[in-house]
DNA sequence: GGTGAAAGTGCGACATT
DNA sequence: AATGTCGCACTTTCACC
């Protein structure tokens, strides 16, 4: 019985992956990442679709998960940017951690990855003595084993 | 008279410096970052000012080059993002390696830091083949000495 | 995925401080 | 120089097909 469940549960796995992108989503997001203002008229003509068709997408895009949010990428002169590099240790968990530094509101993006360093995180601050306040509360957490600081120079 | 137009060069950049952002500029890149497809209208409303005097504000952020562009932030099942630190060496110039990883469309955003790397790149593909040949392709470029990738496993 | 009508928004011109 | 007001066209939204 358990066994079925299992297979049960693989196959709502598949029906979720019934809900495939296609084509036409993959070059909305596209469109959508080079302009997030674009008008849902001007996406259609690009699409080939109907601007209620283009509403409907990326509304679906968005339930699923797949669009996570409509932003902006800017860039304030004198503000100062950091990638820091955070090792773990168990048996924190490296999601608690990431949550933790998720907290500080100068966190503007955290990855998990593999390697050395289980963590990436992007900062973004007025002055470098942020940065040094950014590290020292990330330094903080319980799990956080080191980390390590690249100042941004410039970005493209 | 050299020292006189340096003189004058340092009054220019002060007199642009002038442009500078206050409180509702941040507040306002602050909105956008949280929701950039947010209307005039409701942006005007969380200012305490009108809606043409948002459009203008962020044409003239736009114009300062403050915001870069209007983009989403997306997760597509089974893409796979890799991080990618690159090490360049002398006399190729940094900029230069950033310019010819930026030829590669799935690479998505390029950072020059400090450190003992040189460029962060951030790139996107559909599988870790894809990632495997933009590893290859920033290897072949010029001046580039050695590559770290980590995968990104989660993401917030 | 398309249509149509109502509500909301974008945008330029001009007035205001 | 930056903001506010107004008018009109366009866009979005929400029914329903």
């Amino acid at each position: 019985m358990e066994r079925l469940e299992g297979f049960h549960g693989l196959l709502s796995r598949d029906r979720e992956l019934e809900t495939r992108l296609d084509q036409k989503d993959y070059k909305l997001l596209e469109l959508l990442r080079q302009n997030a203002r674009e008008s849902y008229a001007a996406l259609a003509a690009q699409l080939g679709i109907s601007e209620s068709a283009v509403r409907k997408r990326i509304m679906k895009l968005k339930k699923l998960g797949v669009i996570r949010r409509f932003t902006i990428d800017y860039d304030v002169p004198g503000e100062v940017v950091a990638l820091i590099l955070v090792k773990t240790q168990p048996p924190v968990q490296t999601p608690d951690v990431s949550r933790k530094i998720l907290q500080n509101r100068m966190v503007e993006k955290v990855y998990e990855v593999t390697g050395e360093y289980d963590i990436l995180v992007i900062a973004r601050a007025r002055s470098s003595q942020d940065i040094n306040s950014i590290i020292d509360y990330i330094r903080s957490i319980e799990g956080v084993q080191s980390t390590y600081t690249m100042i941004v120079l410039r970005s493209y």
